[in-house]
DNA sequence: GCTCTGCGGAGAGGA
């Protein structure tokens, strides 16, 4: 990249020493790096001054970049020092958040403690979040009595479940905010006044990422919802001001320093200070505080951001005394005692209470680093945003480039909708995901988070402020990984002994003998909801595919809710939710409350969708009095339903999650029921550490096979069809459930005949070979015969909504769906949890199976039992024949 | 070297 830059992975740490120079005494430590990721020549770094705190986190492995360092030749080598205006920055791919700096700077066990238990909800938290809103609408100009009333009407829910009133609250929040707009009316906000609100700022140098409350002729401005009559701002608010200055300077900066470039003032706006007692305060009361913005300052955020960075690189745990806090004044002080306590660590503030057991702290750390590794990953899903070249940005399937804006209109509320047309390429990005909306460069240019509306020809995106929409990325968030930190902390520190002796293998899960009939044609469904009724502790219900998995489970709902339990209904995804609630509707039973998004919650399920916003005691007595509870896992983690508790936990589709993606539900509840099936899909993880890839059902299935019932019988597909699978992943167990299931063919649908069908369609499973050849991830020639195909069956009278066609890559998806508008096609992995009358697989692959989509066999297990009556492998026979199992697959499609 | 869903994005404050 830019030549006055060097980065490297530290292969040396010298001793840090004391040495005199011409300006007098001055620390040193030297760093060997070897450029290109390791494999460069060896290079020296000299770290001066106050960069040697650096050294002492840095270990070998690690990488390090240095901006604008000064450099030399010694004895032929090119040595680099830092001090003056360079930089050093340590694990730049590690992502630090502000708020994360911020509250390392007021102590690193508050910054870690933060990560375990941040689904807090609480009313300055509350409280604090209105204000801000209400300031960003002051900005944008809004009425003051308007902006507070549907801000407090917005926070509604999380208003009423702290059992506050509406009026109460609004009156709180016009004491803060008439203070802002008294000082916005004092003559600074002008005409020439530039304010831009919310600011979401990326940095690519420095690692670091947050969002500023508002920028004012490009110097930050921080909103404080708190009281300070101290002259001086609160230190670690200086540093979160400096921070966001610290970005925005590298904005202005472009290659030059960051540090010259950055603003040199910053504001913190402290609410409360209009509204305390005159009487009774001394000292400073007005809301706003300037303080001015040295190098110091930005170094030193940059110092902070690299410790943080370096205990991140192999998860270690702070222990308070890297930094001065003083536990004595902390209101973090019982809670950090109590989690070094029970996981033994060493902390500054000493340890309360008496330790877990050795393998609970074991599995605590275990899982701590894995979902770390997943951070890791998420961080390094943000290097997309900065590949500029077009090579980086062929294949980029994380953004949308060179849209053509077509218009914006501004929205009720001061939002705006933003118009593009698109150029038809294919991405990740899907209608109502979160995405950075840009002019073209989302890092250092105009960019905003923006709402996907519409993706079609059009595309149609939702953003608090206006922009030139030429660009669109995937916004990867941290959201899922905060949240299992959240489960993993409930279940190893919050739940009671007795609930985690099952889960850690101390004791058999106990049930009581449960003699009702509940599903009278079926015994190993009965036999499923007995289970789940009786269960002391846990059941498991394995559920392959079609053999009423969701019914069952609806039924078992029913029953529990009748003994009077309260239950809390979840799984991975949306839909895999919306379709335990239709099964249960389908039975009658609509005493169901939906915890989700807008956005998440499907059409016609949007009845049962909780209000967060309105009335109070409406919203939260609406959940509270719910008698099932129906969310996604991740919404579970949240801080809406860590205010609930349930009899019952019953989550579908366990096969699918991680191990604390389960806890997220199953802690909120006394019991919990798993239904799933891991011989199909596992949970997606994007590390590469196993230990999440084996979910909590499939490890409670094998260390308890009594506790769980396998449902045996088959609704979906034609005896031959389940043949395979059956005998591959069931042991042969899976049957047919009636004859009439076993013997179904594509005739008995009406206006079909397939008398007419090219020889080998007319058989229920067949294989054809179509000579094609793999170009990158696609087989248009593959492509071409599954066309043909399909419009054999259509011509045979099977309707287009009849038919799904599956592949393994995107790509290929893609090239099909531009051949077949009307059908449905789609990845393994997403056609899932669905079945059509007719299924046309690709495999892609020819040659050889050299992609490790083909290692996980579930895949194909998943692929081959999605279909009713007829299904169509279309690949190249010899490729497959070199895998054991897919030669296996073939022979019998072969017939 | 491939699959990819979730979440308000992050931050909201107490002494």
């Amino acid at each position: 990249m830019s030549g006055d830059r060097v980065r490297g992975v530290v292969v040396d740490i010298e001793e840090a020493k004391t040495v005199t120079t011409q300006y007098g005494e001055s620390d040193l430590c030297e760093v060997t790096i070897r450029p290109d990721r390791g494999a460069g020549e060896p290079t020296t770094v000299t770290l001066w001054g106050k960069w040697t705190e650096n050294a002492a986190v840095i270990e070998t492995g690690m990488e390090i970049a240095v901006y604008n360092p000064d450099e030399r030749e010694y004895q032929g080598e090119q040595q680099y020092s830092v001090g003056g205006d360079a930089t050093l920055v340590v694990q730049p791919d590690f992502l630090v958040d502000v708020t994360d700096i911020r509250a390392w700077v007021q102590c690193p066990r508050m910054y870690y403690l933060r990560k375990l238990d941040g689904a807090e909800h609480a009313y300055p938290l509350v409280k604090g979040t209105v204000v801000h809103e209400v300031f960003g609408d002051l900005l944008r100009g809004r009425d003051l009595d308007t902006a507070i009333e549907e801000q407090v009407d917005a926070a509604g829910l999380d208003i009423g479940l702290l059992g506050r009133e509406a009026d109460e609250v609004a009156g709180d929040v016009r004491d803060h905010a008439s203070a802002i707009q008294g000082w916005l009316q004092q003559g600074t906000l002008t005409e020439t006044d530039q304010w831009r609100s919310e600011m979401t700022l990326i940095s690519e140098r420095f690692g670091m990422k947050g969002r500023a409350d508002a920028v004012r002729r490009g110097m930050p401005v921080e909103l404080k919802t708190g009281k300070n009559t101290k002259r001086e701002p609160r230190f670690q608010d200086k540093i979160q001001a400096t921070a966001y200055a610290l970005m925005l300077g590298e904005r202005a900066a472009d290659a030059s320093s960051a540090v010259e470039a950055a603003p040199d003032t910053g504001t913190l706006l402290y609410t409360k200070n209009a509204a305390v007692d005159r009487n009774e305060e001394s000292g400073d009361l007005s809301p706003a505080k300037e303080f001015s913005i040295g190098s110091g300052l930005l170094n030193y955020v940059v110092r902070t951001r690299n410790a943080i960075a370096a205990m991140e690189y192999d998860c270690s745990v702070p222990t308070g005394y890297e930094a001065n806090a003083k536990c004595e004044y902390c209101f973090e002080q019982d809670t950090c005692m109590a989690v070094s306590g029970r996981l033994d660590q060493e902390s500054k503030a000493g340890q309360v209470g008496r330790a877990v057991p050795d393998e609970e702290r074991e599995y605590f750390e275990r899982f701590y680093e894995a979902i770390e590794a997943e951070r890791r990953a998420v961080h390094r899903e943000y290097a997309k945003l900065w590949e500029q070249t077009p090579e980086e940005r062929a294949d980029n399937d994380r953004a949308l480039i060179g849209l053509e804006p077509t218009g914006r209109r501004e929205l009720d509320g001061g939002r705006w909708e933003l118009r593009a047309t698109g150029t038809g390429a294919v991405s990740k990005i899907r209608e109502g995901n979160l995405v950075l909306a840009s002019d073209g460069d989302p890092v250092t240019g105009d960019a905003e988070l923006a709402r996907v509306e519409r993706l079609g020809e059009e595309i149609v995106v939702t953003a608090d402020e206006p922009l030139e929409l030429r660009r669109l990325d995937v916004y990867p968030s941290e959201l899922t990984t905060d949240r299992l930190q959240n489960a993993l902390h409930d279940a190893v520190l919050l739940q009671s002994p007795e609930q985690k002796d099952v889960l850690f293998g101390r004791r058999e899960p106990e049930f009581a003998a449960v003699d009702e009939t509940f599903i009278d044609n079926n015994d190993a469904q009965n036999e499923a909801v007995q289970l789940a009724v009786g269960a002391e502790d846990f059941a498991l219900v394995h559920g392959p595919p079609g053999t009423g998995k969701t019914y069952t489970l609806a039924r078992m709902v029913r029953a529990l809710v009748e003994r009077g339990d309260r239950v809390l209904l979840s799984a991975f995804t949306n839909r895999a939710v919306d379709n335990l609630i239709e099964a249960l509707e389908d039975q009658g039973y609509t005493d169901i409350v939906r915890v989700g998004t807008e956005s998440g919650v499907r059409e016609d399920m949007q009845e049962y969708r909780l209000e967060t916003s309105g009335d109070p005691s409406a919203c939260a007595s609406r959940l509270q009095n719910a008698q099932v509870v129906a969310a996604t896992t991740a919404t579970c983690g949240g801080s809406t339903l860590q205010t609930q508790e349930f009899d019952v936990a019953v989550v579908d589709e366990a096969g699918q999650l991680t191990e604390p993606g389960t806890l997220a539900a199953t802690t909120l509840a006394d019991r919990f029921v798993l239904v799933g099936d891991h011989q199909q899909l596992p949970p997606v993880v994007q590390s590469e550490d196993e230990t999440l890839s084996t979910s909590l059902f499939e490890r409670l299935i094998d260390a308890h096979p009594e506790a769980g019932v396998m449902l045996d019988r088959q609704y979906r597909m034609a005896q031959h069809i389940q043949a395979f699978a059956s005998r591959e992943f069931y042991d042969g167990q899976l049957r047919p459930a009636t004859g009439e299931v076993a013997a179904q063919r594509l005739d008995d649908l009406d206006g079909v005949s397939t008398a007419s069908l090219p020889k080998p369609l007319r058989d229920r499973v067949a294989f054809v070979d179509p000579d094609g050849s793999q170009r990158g991830n696609t087989n248009p020639d593959e492509a071409d015969r599954i066309a043909e195909i399909v419009a054999s069956y259509r011509e045979a009278g099977v309707r287009a909504d009849d038919i799904g066609v599956i592949a393994p890559y995107r790509a290929q998806v893609a090239e099909i769906s531009k051949r077949l508008p009307d059908v449905t096609v789609d990845t393994v992995d997403r056609f899932q949890g669905s079945s059509k009358e007719v299924i046309v697989i690709s495999f892609v692959a020819t040659g050889t199976l050299d992609s490790p989509i083909f290692e996980d066999y579930r895949r194909i297990n998943v692929a081959l039992t999605r279909a009713k009556k007829a299904l169509v492998l279309v690949g190249d026979g010899d490729a497959l024949a070199t895998d054991e199992v897919y030669g296996r697959m073939v022979e019998w499609a072969r017939g």
